[in-house]
DNA sequence: GCCAACGTTGGC
DNA sequence: GCCAACGTTGGC
């Protein structure tokens, strides 16, 4: 199983819209590395939800529940999406100040690469985050 | 195939 | 609201 980290504004999606909805298209995506991190994403794969713009941090986890296939707000056809399940809210939502100030947390895509949206996590980051996060 | 112009993202 | 960083588009 492996771990990603997705980006939302809250203007357009929140946390609370997740929460409330439960499961939903991540469609939208029109980067290609965001794409092709999409693409690698199985079914039960873990997500952190980060809040990007406005408030600038990781919320809680998602479960990937459906893999790959055509985003249908995508007339070109070249992007797709998956479908994410609501699991989890972290306890304290983790800031991004705090991932910068995480030596462990350095080579996060979140820091590196910012316009990034869609990112693979390694697992002892993930737990890093998680140990923040108060989960 | 190069690169200037343009559009978008996201931190500050 | 600004702008740096980055990605995409289109003329040549």
């Amino acid at each position: 199983m492996a771990y990603w980290l997705i980006k939302s504004e809250p203007s357009s999606w929140s946390w609370d819209d997740q929460v409330r909805k439960k499961i939903t298209h991540w469609d939208g995506v029109r980067n290609y590395q965001a794409r092709n991190n999409l693409k690698q994403m199985k079914i039960g794969d873990l997500c952190f939800f980060y809040h990007s713009v406005v408030g600038k941090q990781i919320m809680g986890i998602v479960k990937v529940c459906a893999s790959y296939k055509d985003d249908p707000t995508d007339s070109s056809g070249k992007f797709g999406m998956v479908d994410v399940e609501y699991v989890e809210s972290l306890e304290k939502p983790v800031t991004l100040e705090q991932i910068k100030n995480t030596k462990e947390l350095q080579d996060l895509a979140l820091i590196k690469q910012s316009r990034l949206s869609v990112m693979p996590v390694m697992p002892q980051q993930w737990a890093c985050i998680l140990r923040l996060g108060n989960y």
